[in-house]
DNA sequence: GCAATGAGCGTC
DNA sequence: ACGCTCATTGCT
């Protein structure tokens, strides 16, 4: 072979010269392995001297092969003893890593107990080499501040928008009254950062979502001003425009999860909308949620929060509760005002059927003669029916009181095998006689599930009238007024001009029944966001008991108060937010060893481990899973204990993992 | 007494 | 997934 073949990495190697400043590069290797979550010092080159920029995405050769990285700092020397090496190669001179972003990162890995690499595989989308070339640099204009009168109508609304105007680190939860135009309440919230020369970042569950947003943040300030961050653009789009917002081109950003660590430099308002959507919790290690992500980066950079929604979930009632957050609510007065006519009908009600074509779709009559009101007023009607694959755990046959366990209050399941008693699903403790706590009574049941079959028998009901279905893979953003009856699941609810004439939400039992620790939150949280789509002088029909908490909260559109409910409540089974809890998960033999090496923070404790349902086809092995529960105020000391314990397994090589996630949506 | 072999561990 | 150290083994 030549020698003198200068492009080959192996004939320059001897004559490499370290870069005359700066001449050490901390790099975030990406290797899955927790004991190597750390940065690896390397030597730059002379000739990367100008593109091996702080955040620059990297090759270095670690432990015989080339891997990925992240140059996070370049310093003047190195704390390592042994003998550094170079790095390989500098993938692009873009630093899309800045500090603000790596600080971030770095908070939000050691909150969940996770690696910063696989933090930053979150934050930072993919590369895509032409859209470097052609994302633009010129910064975008300075909107005019805009006219926040609408906010007049919450108590503290304006007092938040000031302080947002003004640069303060203001933290709110607000919540809309019904049939209120929360888009463009967002865009005049983001306007104001905008107009005094700051960034906003607004992160809404879905596109649809992401869709109305950003019309109304274009509408208020136009089109150079705002981009969309959405995760279904493709890579190359995508990628162009995340780096539009790195290099300032544009300060306020819409967009679902990913958006939450949108690049903005200078965020002076950050959002989530509906925080309850359990699409904003991230599926990817570490499993960050966007309200959490939010919270901590309100802090590091000191901007104003706003988490919106039209109901309250228990950990934004925590920020409320704590004093960390304000709440941005109308007076009782005006809520009223808005707030379409709440009916309640529970199964043990009177109200059953007694005109023949109610009774022919099974509904109360109630139901059938709201419905026909809405449709002779010319206006639609909404009808909420559960999603399908919903599976209801064991219920009191008498109440429907969700079955739990008297050990620790977890949900009850019936095993496979007939001959065994129900058990914990979270500790394993099997029931052999059960008495419900609410009513005494011994039986249980599993529900059923069949409103959508209701829901068809009601469209059959209202022959003639037309009838739109949003839902699974067909949502509809919007349907014209006018008469017709719209069947969706919860989440997929259309949008209509002047409001629906009245809502029939029909999945109450299904939803109530779950056994999961956020069922109650999540019913009310999808009946608030159908009812807010009524009309005031509309009627909204809830098929569920109305002496049941969240059904009184939906009568008297009280968000706030349910929340207080929901927090004491799980503060009284040790359940989260009110402690902070982790699952892990893995083979037996696997996650016995882990529960071994872990060292516990004082007053925690383990519940389970407990068999894991299969997970489907190619799922062939056994798995269990254990329940990790500790103080709130141990919550950094449990995140740090179960990432030693990750880092002891990773260390020895273990082949068999083990996968630990803090603050799980689902417990059961 | 010392090469040959392999498990264990760090990885810049 | 390399490549280093160190302990054990087997042979002179």
């Amino acid at each position: 072979m030549a020698s003198g073949n200068t492009t080959r990495r192996g004939a320059r190697r001897g004559v490499q010269v370290p870069a005359g400043v700066l001449p050490v590069a901390r790099v975030c290797v990406d290797v899955p392995l927790a004991h190597l979550d750390r940065p690896f010092d390397y030597l730059v080159p002379e000739r990367f001297a100008d593109t091996a920029v702080s955040g620059c995405r990297v090759r270095v050769r670690f432990a015989g092969q080339l891997v990925d990285g992240f140059l996070l700092e370049r310093v003047d020397e190195s704390d390592h003893r042994g003998k550094l090496a170079f790095l390989d190669r500098v993938v692009s001179a873009e630093p899309v890593l800045s500090p603000d972003t790596a600080r971030l990162a770095r908070a939000v890995a050691d909150r969940y107990g996770g690696m910063l690499i696989d933090v930053l595989r979150l934050a930072v989308p993919p590369r895509h080499a032409q859209a470097e070339q052609k994302a633009p640099v010129e910064p975008a204009p300075t909107p005019a501040v805009p006219d926040t009168a609408a906010w007049g109508r919450y108590r503290h609304g304006s007092a938040f928008l000031d302080a947002v105007r003004q640069g303060k680190p203001a933290r709110a939860v607000w919540h809309p009254v019904p049939m209120a135009d929360w888009p463009a309440r967002l865009a005049e919230a983001a306007a104001c950062a905008a107009s005094a020369g700051r960034g906003a970042i607004l992160v809404v569950p879905d596109h649809r979502d992401s869709a109305r947003v950003h019309a109304a943040c274009v509408a208020l300030m136009g089109e150079d001003t705002v981009v969309s961050l959405a995760a279904d653009l493709g890579p190359a789009e995508r990628y162009r425009r995340w780096l539009a917002v790195r290099r300032g081109a544009v300060r306020v950003v819409v967009g679902t999860r990913a958006a939450m660590f949108a690049p903005v430099a200078d965020p002076g308002l950050l959002v989530v909308w509906d925080d309850g959507d359990d699409l904003h919790a991230e599926p990817r290690s570490p499993y960050p949620h966007v309200r959490d992500v939010l919270v901590q980066r309100s802090h590091l950079t000191g901007s104003a929060l706003l988490v919106a929604g039209f109901a309250r979930t228990a950990e934004a009632q925590l920020l409320v509760d704590s004093g960390w957050a304000h709440q941005i609510v109308a007076d009782r007065d005006t809520v009223r005002k808005t707030a379409p006519r709440v009916t309640a009908i529970g199964e043990h009600d009177s109200q059953l059927a007694r005109d023949p074509a109610a009774r022919a779709a099974r509904l109360p009559s109630m139901t059938f003669d709201a419905a026909r009101a809405a449709l002779t007023a010319g206006t639609p009607v909404l009808v909420q029916v559960p999603r399908r694959g919903y599976v209801p755990a064991l219920a009191c046959q008498r109440c429907r009181t969700p079955a739990r366990c008297r050990h620790c209050a977890g949900p009850l399941f019936l095993p496979s095998d007939p001959t065994k008693p129900p058990a914990c699903r979270w500790c394993g403790v099997s029931e052999a006689a059960f008495r419900c706590a609410a009513c005494g009574d011994t039986r249980l049941r599993a529900s059923v599930v069949g409103a959508r079959r209701t829901a068809e028998e009601l469209g059959r009901a209202f022959a003639g009238v037309t009838v739109r279905t949003s839902g699974g893979a067909e949502v509809l953003a919007d349907v014209p007024p006018g008469p017709a009856l719209v069947v969706c699941t919860p989440g997929a609810e259309p949008i209509v001009a002047g409001g629906y004439g009245a809502a029939l939400l029909l999945d109450g039992w299904a939803m109530l029944s779950r056994a999961d620790l956020r069922a109650t939150e999540e019913a009310l949280r999808r009946w608030m966001a159908a009812a807010a789509l009524v009309r005031a002088d509309g009627r909204v029909v809830v098929m569920a008991e109305s002496t049941l908490a969240p059904v009184q909260a939906l009568v008297r559109w009280d968000p706030v108060w349910h929340a207080g409910q929901e927090l004491a409540a799980r503060a009284e089974l040790g359940f989260p937010p009110a402690v902070r809890m982790a699952s892990v998960d893995g083979s037996p033999a696997a996650l016995a060893d882990f529960l071994l090496s872990l060292r516990l923070p004082r007053d925690a404790d383990v519940l389970g481990p407990v068999p894991l349902e299969h997970t489907g086809p190619g799922e062939p092995q056994e798995r269990e899973r254990a329940l990790v529960r500790a103080p709130r105020e141990r919550g950094r000391a449990l995140a740090s204990a179960l990432f030693e314990a990750v880092a002891v397994r990773t260390a020895h090589k273990d082949p068999d993992p083990v996968r630990v996630h803090l603050d799980p949506l689902e417990l059961v």
